[in-house]
DNA sequence: GGGTTAAAGCAAAGTCTTTGCGTTAGCGCG
DNA sequence: CGCGCTAACGCAAAGACTTTGCTTTAACCC
């Protein structure tokens, strides 16, 4: 697979990028998020703003290409010898990162950038481990259900709960949402 | 219940807000989001920018507000006689206004605001309607699940398939979930 | 190696945001 | 009813961010 014909993407380009998102990494660590701007991301990695502006656009885009990048799934989800473990392991770690206070802000600034591309990939992510589950659980020769039912009855109820309701929802109610699916196959 | 000693909500602050909303709701009609400004905003309005920024402070909180007051419920839900069809045209009617392209962007604006206020309120006006809708089957004596479960299982998924799924989820579809939460009882 | 050109730097112009201070008008009291 | 008080608005200047045209740099390909 070639890089699109006159688009340069390694050599000083990439170095950029890699700053940029870097720059934006340690940013966000320090310093809330009104306190972000492109001239002070742009200083911190050491190159000019009209930079950062020509190839993000906005502050916004930005946040959501690093956010996009943070999403992305390292390793594949463990493997604890059955289905119903193996959902509720990644349940608890999928709770627990998207509730924390970083996690928040990135599913925040994936929402709000522009196009539908960032929030769809962040779906796409959480699709892949769902599905390396489901496979090993096919494998075992365990029923199990389809990965859109595991996205209607976990990961949506999960997602809405932390971004639109009070409190903060427990380990043991995101495993009560296995046990539900798990139930009625 | 009187206002807040020292703050002002009559006269010539209510048509200031009111002028500003309206302004807001003009020019998302005609413009799109990234052309909007706060100074743009406050022309049409007739008041300074700076009346605006002392008041929502950036133009994501003033947007943020506009869309919290376009979500709150005016009508009681139809009755039509019995849970199922009374949730199913709630489900139908909500999914068509949140998967509107102005819609989307009303709940875009509410997550992307600072404080979790915003997007709390937009639940807390979704399980009013469900609320009502199951205390009539409650006194039609017609077993029904509790708010959260129709939350968990009808109101996120919709909301989740809508800003992470790619292509728009179908009528029937809601009318699925509905099925299958009732089918539970 | 050397030409080509995408992408970065620079700087000026334009727009948005913040802030201090004077003015207006709603509210409550006598 | 009129008067004082003060929150909220208007204005304008200063400051910060964003855009843009042009120049320079350095990958990529021959």
């Amino acid at each position: 697979m070639s890089p699109i014909q006159g688009t340069r993407t390694g050599g000083r380009s990439a170095r950029v990028q890699q700053a940029v998102h870097d720059a934006v990494r340690d940013l966000q660590r320090e310093r809330s998020r009104s306190e972000l701007s492109v001239p002070l991301v742009a200083q911190r990695a050491g190159v000019t703003p009209s930079t950062v502006y020509r190839r993000w656009g906005t502050l916004q885009e930005l946040l959501a290409d690093v956010a996009r990048e943070r999403m992305r799934p390292d390793d594949p989800p463990d493997d604890t010898g059955a289905l119903d473990t193996d959902l509720k392991a990644w349940a608890r770690q999928y709770l627990e990162e998207i509730s924390s206070s970083p996690g928040r802000e990135y599913v925040r600034d994936l929402v709000a950038s522009e196009g539908e591309e960032n929030s769809e990939q962040c779906n796409r992510y959480c699709q892949v481990k769902i599905r390396a589950i489901l496979d090993r659980a096919a494998e075992r020769g365990e029923p199990h259900p389809d990965a859109d039912t595991v996205t209607d009855r976990v990961t949506a109820p999960i997602v809405f709960r932390v971004f639109f309701a009070p409190g903060d929802p427990t380990p043991e109610w995101a495993e009560e949402l296995i046990d539900q699916v798990l139930a009625d196959l």
